[in-house]
DNA sequence: GCCAACGTTGGC
DNA sequence: GCCAACGTTGGC
């Protein structure tokens, strides 16, 4: 079981617009690092993750899953660029903004906190869970 | 809009 | 294989 971090500017492409694309979802191509293409290439399909706005918004808006394994990003020229595919799966009802998750102790070890720039995160059971208790969410989708 | 932090590139 | 230079990200 394990649970992760989307980070997504949402000028460039916004929770919104993942719920429109439904089931099928959608490729998260374009990521060119490889500690993200490594947690890419450790999801499962179910995987749950959340979806943060960074730069403008900034803030915890949705839950993601995976949808498709690692596979060659297609964007790429190089096919050491691997992506998954997810697909939206629930609203945050109050979602939850980096100031919040830096106030707290209980999320001070958040990658979100401490690396900022990594665009694909692993988030901790705990984290998980207390984040969705903290959104609303008393009940959240569970990766498989 | 600025700038710090980070990751990647490329010269040696 | 090291490391300086550069580009990019993202918080502020």
């Amino acid at each position: 079981m394990a649970y992760w971090l989307f980070k997504s500017e949402p000028d460039a492409f916004s929770w919104d617009q993942l719920k429109s694309k439904g089931e099928k979802g959608q490729e998260w191509d374009g990521v060119r690092n490889y500690a993200a293409r490594n947690n890419m290439r450790a999801m499962k399909i179910g995987d749950k993750g959340f979806f943060y706005h960074s730069n403008e918004g900034r803030e915890i808006v949705g839950i993601a899953e995976v949808s498709a394994l690692a596979h060659p990003d297609s964007t790429a020229d190089n096919p050491t660029w691997e992506c998954v595919d997810i697909r939206a799966v629930a609203d945050i009802p109050k979602p939850i903004d980096l100031d919040a998750i830096k106030a707290d102790p209980r999320l001070a070890e958040m990658i979100l906190v401490k690396n900022s720039r990594l665009s694909v995160q692993p988030v901790t059971d705990e984290e998980y869970i207390y984040i969705c208790k903290l959104c609303g969410l008393d009940d959240p989708p569970r990766s498989p």
